[in-house]
RNA sequence: GGGUGGUUAGCUCAGCGGUAGAGCGCUGUCCUCACACGACAGAUGUCACAGGUUCAAAUCCUGUACCACCCACCA
């Protein structure tokens, strides 16, 4: 790779360096940045002028991985934009180090188990080491917490590490921990706030439970998966005779059948309806019912109603006031009940609880396979099990099945306010649009309201106390809310009001309110954390609504949707203007990469191999919502294009320290008819720049300018370097000028993308004549700054056609591209052969022509590429 | 079953009514005051398929197939 030192002369002006090294730069870059306080927040300037971030708090579990690199990038481009736009940018960092994923790291790690009622101990340590799986050491909420903090202090040291590294411009004094205090605090306020309006309440119903980690989870963390199972065909009797088959995969719930139902014009079924149907083994009476979600076509057209077996389930039960016969536990096995009282139900209660007895400990999955026995044993299967494929509902996080298990948990009301929250995400701005869609039929199919009490330990606890009655029951239904000033609480071992701690447990005492809240609860305030809702309402109104929402695509129905019914319920407001929703990066085979491979390519390594720039030119030619392949050979092609930028930056320079060296340059200068054509077409492209990125289509912006540089590089520098080294004053000046201007504007065209070579060089020349010492702090490029200078775009096409052929010409002699040429002639139209005089001079220098041998003529015509004859010199 | 996006050169993608484009890769040539991590040139395509609208369709409409994702189905 390296090549032959003995080719390479020492070239361009003394001073700067030779070759670009991004690994050594790069770093020092971001210190002087960190030094100058270049992305810091003002927070004296007004609202219009800021531009407000609600940046991603990426979770904290150990890695990061190359999704993250990419869409945080894509993040940051937009917002060095704005920056250069004038605005006064709000660019946070959160760390989400309050969820299942770090709890069970800090578990792992330390060896602990989290236990809210035990007592705080002050200077806790951990006895260390890795604890076999049985013999967790018990530690109190505040420990687990304390230990949680030195835990993830370490991983987001690591994780910002990497941040500025990849030139991300965040203010990183805007920081937040969703576990710290002051997250607790403000997800607790919320709490008070959501209770106080009404959103919020406490019910015992039946809801989506994980019995892994024994724990409520709410619609939007629920995932299908496909498993396989098994039809069992059981023959149920009628009270007064006659017997029917129902098609059933979960044959453990028959203990917990409540009814059968079939469709109401179903004629097989209807003479049953009104009368009772006795279930197999447990000779329960259930109502036979018609109900239209019973579908004719499926299975043997009559179900049976369980407490509960799926939603279609507790809809019924609900409809229809039915017993409640929970027979699932909360830890997945199947609980002892008595068939002979209770909400239970049996003509034959000793032969019932006899079967039931064979049932009552196991997991539903081996209750589902002795049930089938019993079935067969009894002679009511009809038929062998048939095999099947299903869908069934599972935690994202879990292995087994969710069930659905009725408790009491703390609810948000997002039912009833489906419309409301509908017209509140149409007031932001999606990007891409098409995104919107998926906001509006996630909101459109919800069923259930917001769970967000979590029967977990590490969390946010809600700040609420229970009175408990003489008969030590508690009462759920004077729940005592903290007062405000107090958060954040505990309520395991803080004390409510007006009680004493010894009074804790106790009849005519209090308890706590066991649960904590769901991560999202948390979350879905993050753009009211960074403006400090809770604690600073002059800053919160200076930042709130945010400008932007950054964020992937899968999470619209959970962090998107949440923070959007929050930031209503709590302020009647939208959280943000503008949505920006990131693709994936996919590996080759189009699997997730950040689920799989990717989490092999570590981003610190890439950056080893590579350089910022690379992969940050990679990230920024994806448009926003557009999965991508990871592809390392496109950060190859951003590394290229840096040391271009590089070298052409170098030799720009070295140009402009020629005869007019020195000299205050500008608009008027510009009296060439080649440079004039060249700077108004960099105007037109300068403004369709902000237009594009307007629209958040900053790939769109990559893509042209890259194609402008290039062609910069390769055309209108090489026709006008040696009139601005060593052409007569006025023409060099106009050159000069004219490359000055070019220089300043494509540093400043790349510089969201590639903040680090871009302000190399802008180092090197641009800061006298912008009187902005960062590029990143420079004006974005506009027109206006050269308004002056309009040319006849004809001068620049025919002279590049010309050179064009003369170059195809001398490839084809295999010729270097300085060989001289004898005689030229050109046949064209009039228009072009008046451009093209106006730019004969730069055109016989870059393609080294005899001007004696050249001829133009006006013999073509003008709509049509000019007939270039060549015809070489000798050496 | 409903929804969204996609299908363009070997690969990765842009174009989204007016003669098919870029980069990578491939082939050949060339060391020009920067850059060989460069320059110049070249080969490479029924723009998934079928209909329709139009003077004109990769582009608009309808349908089909396939890929990906989201949602629903869970007897």
């Amino acid at each position: 790779m390296e090549k032959d030192a003995s080719l390479k002369k020492p070239a361009g002006k003394p001073g700067l360096p030779a070759s670009y090294l991004p690994a050594s730069v790069e770093p020092a870059l971001c210190d002087r940045w960190e030094k100058d306080k270049l992305y810091y927040y003002d927070p004296s300037r007004p609202r219009n002028d800021t531009f407000v971030v609600d940046t991603p708090p990426p979770t904290v579990s150990g890695e990061l991985h190359i999704g993250h690199v990419f869409s945080y990038v894509q993040t940051d481009i937009i917002t060095r934009y704005q920056r250069m736009l004038g605005k006064n940018v709000f660019y946070p960092m959160g760390w989400d180090d309050n969820g299942l994923p770090t709890e069970r790291r800090v578990q792992n790690l330390f060896g602990v188990r989290c236990s809210p009622a035990l007592p705080y101990i002050p200077g806790f340590k951990p006895a260390g080491g890795k604890a076999g799986l049985r013999d967790y050491e018990q530690v109190s909420r505040r420990n687990f917490l304390e230990l949680c903090s030195l835990q993830t202090l370490e991983d987001e040291k690591k994780y910002e590490a990497l941040w500025r590294r990849l030139g991300l411009s965040v203010d990183w004094r805007q920081n937040y921990s969703t576990v710290g205090e002051y997250c607790r605090k403000t997800s607790q306020l919320s709490f008070l706030d959501l209770h106080q309006k009404g959103y919020m309440y406490s019910t015992e119903a039946p809801t989506l439970w994980d019995t892994t980690f024994k724990t409520a989870v709410a619609q939007a963390e629920a995932e299908d998966r496909e498993v396989s199972g098994f039809f069992h065909d059981i023959k149920f009797g009628v009270e007064d005779g006659g017997e029917f088959t129902i098609s059933t995969t979960r044959p453990e719930l028959l203990a917990a059948c409540v009814a059968v139902v079939a469709h109401p014009e179903d004629s097989r079924y209807k003479p049953l309806f009104g009368k009772r149907a006795v279930t197999p083994l447990f000779k329960a009476r259930v109502p036979i019912m018609p109900s239209e979600h019973a579908n004719p076509e499926k299975g043997t057209g009559i179900m049976m109603i369980c407490t509960f077996g799926d939603i279609a389930d507790v809809e019924l039960w609900r409809k229809e006031k039915l017993p409640l016969r929970q027979i699932i536990g909360r830890d997945g096995k199947l609980s002892p009940v008595d068939f002979a009282c209770g909400p239970f139900d049996s003509a034959d209660p000793a032969a019932a609880n006899a079967a039931y007895a064979q049932l009552a400990g196991l997991y539903a999955k081996q209750a589902r396979a002795k049930t089938g026995k019993l079935l067969s044993e009894a002679g009511v299967l009809a038929g062998e099990p048939k095999p099947t494929r299903q869908a069934v509902k599972f935690y994202e996080k879990g292995e087994l099945p969710l069930e659905f298990v009725s408790s009491r948990q703390w609810f948000i009301n997002v039912l009833d306010n489906k419309p409301q929250l509908l017209e509140q995400g149409g007031k932001a701005a999606w990007h891409p649009g098409y995104m919107f869609k998926r906001y509006e039929q996630w909101v459109k199919g919800l069923n259930q309201d917001w769970c967000i009490s979590r029967q977990r330990y590490f969390g946010v606890p809600f700040p609420v106390w229970y009175p408990v009655k003489d008969n030590g029951d508690t009462d759920f239904s004077k729940p005592i809310i903290s007062e405000a000033e107090r958060l954040p609480v505990d309520p395991q071992t803080d004390c409510p009001p007006g009680y004493t701690e010894a009074r804790r447990g106790l009849p005519g005492g209090f308890v706590g309110d066991p649960d904590v809240m769901d991560t999202w609860a948390t979350s879905s305030l993050t753009p009211m954390i960074s403006s400090r809702w809770a604690d600073d309402k002059a800053r919160h109104a200076g930042l709130f609504p945010a400008d932007l929402r950054p964020q992937a695509h899968e999470i619209i129905r959970t962090w998107a949707f949440y923070t959007i019914a929050k930031a209503w319920m709590h302020e009647n407001s939208i959280p943000w203007h503008n949505v920006a929703i990131s693709g994936w990066v996919v590996s080759p085979d189009k699997g997730k990469m950040s689920k799989s491979k990717g989490k092999t390519v570590s981003p610190e390594a890439l950056l080893g191999l590579y350089s910022a720039d690379a992969l940050r030119y990679w990230a920024g030619k994806a448009k926003l919502g557009q999965d991508t392949v990871y592809d390392e050979s496109v950060f190859k092609v951003g590394m290229r294009l840096a040391t271009k930028l590089f070298n052409a930056a170098k030799f720009t320079m070295l140009q402009l320290s020629g005869p007019a060296a020195g000299a205050r340059l500008g608009a008027a200068d510009i009296t060439e008819p080649l440079d004039k054509a060249w700077v108004d077409h960099l105007k037109a492209l300068v403004e369709t720049s902000r237009e594009d990125f307007g629209n958040y289509d900053y790939a769109a912006v990559l893509l042209y300018v890259e194609k402008a540089f290039w062609d910069f590089c390769d055309t209108y520098l090489e026709l006008v370097k040696n009139r601005a080294y060593s052409g007569k004053p006025q023409a060099a000046r106009s050159a000069c000028a004219s490359l000055e201007w070019t220089l300043s504007v494509f540093l400043r065209l790349f510089a969201p993308f590639l903040p680090f070579i871009t302000e190399e060089a802008w180092g090197w020349s641009c800061t006298a004549a912008l009187k902005a010492p960062s590029v990143h702090k420079a004006p974005w490029p506009s027109a206006a700054e050269m308004s002056s200078a309009a040319g006849d775009q004809r001068v620049l096409e025919v002279t590049r056609k010309v050179l064009e052929a003369v170059r195809t010409h001398k490839a084809a002699e295999k010729r270097s591209v300085k060989w001289p040429v004898a005689k030229l002639t050109v046949e064209c139209g009039h228009l072009q052969a008046a451009a093209l005089k106006l730019s004969l001079d730069d055109l016989i220098a870059a393609g080294n022509v005899d001007r004696a041998g050249l001829s133009v003529q006006e013999t073509g015509a003008d709509d049509k590429d000019p007939v270039v004859v060549v015809e070489l010199g000798s050496a």
